[in-house]
DNA sequence: CTTGACTTTCCAACCATGGGAAGGTTGAGG
DNA sequence: CCTCAACCTTCCCATGGTTGGAAAGTCAAG
């Protein structure tokens, strides 16, 4: 149904943001930061891409839908142009995304952990006893060291 | 060894941070966005802080350690508050945590998983060819729907 | 009094994104 | 030719949670 009609090029931002999936906001938001290089304009100042550039676009889009950050699809985006690159170095970066995942990934899955674990110990019913807020209340297992009594000058004498 | 020389109360806004986790730019955010009360003042100006002040200042950081977010503590904080809540509401409360928790932990670990894949099939040498860049450059199976061939006021007659 | 560790407020940045205002351009249809 | 809607432009603001710094005031110890 959405046989996508061919667009031709070049286009204007907002085929471009439908065509990539990267809203017009952001395609001028990567300009301005300069993950992509400036858009070529026509007279009236409209920004116009090629097929290159949404080529592009769509490189990032999928990047970030891997999660990777700007400054990584920026590498990406340089090993991409340069055919010489060596593999390895695009191993490198994603390796690197993944350890971050997994980071990310095991810091929320021990709260999923501890808070499933809280809440199956909640009755979950009107009376005001609960487990959830006890711990928060005080000191469940994962507490912080403590440091400085009093500041160094305090009145202690 | 930090023997925690019991701080005496009423504390300064350093101490309240050392004896909760808190850092003091963020003890003076949480007033400013109204998830503390204001705190009560010196005649010199400097806030201080009583010893339920802090036990509330450690619920807070405990939550925040669970990934609750600000608006989820102010929930927290009132059932904390009011000894007639109902459990039910609490639980209820971390239980749509743990759902974002899992939305979350889903979506990464699915980034994961593809980019783990695609990771394994790159040589990981000084050649060019890369798997990785050949998804993110032309369409892996995760593609946005296309729409739009051309804007309606289009150059097609 | 000086020193230095504290405190105050204010302003800015991060990251990625969205919202909206005010104004210019385009092209189709009347 | 004029109007109207749908584009486009730039600009500023907001989100969420946190950190950074600057300029200035306070406080206690030496």
């Amino acid at each position: 149904m959405n046989e996508a009609v061919a667009l031709q090029f070049p286009v204007n931002i907002g085929d471009a943001s439908a065509a990539t999936g990267v809203s017009a906001k952001m395609i001028r938001h990567y300009e301005e930061i300069g993950l992509i290089p400036p858009a070529n304009r026509t007279q009236a100042g409209y920004r116009v891409y090629s097929e290159a550039d949404v080529h592009m676009l769509r490189f990032i889009r999928r990047a970030r839908n891997l999660g990777f950050s700007v400054k990584q699809i920026e590498g990406l985006l340089g090993l991409w142009r340069d055919r010489r690159r060596a593999s390895s170095k695009v191993k490198a970066l994603a390796q690197e995304h993944i350890a971050e995942l997994d980071a990310r990934i095991r810091e929320m899955t021990e709260m999923r952990h501890t808070l499933e674990h809280l809440a199956s110990r909640c009755h979950g019913d009107d009376r005001p006893d609960c487990p959830i807020l006890e711990d928060l209340s005080s000191g469940g297992p994962a507490d912080i060291a403590q440091a400085r009594g009093t500041n160094r000058r305090g009145r202690h004498s």
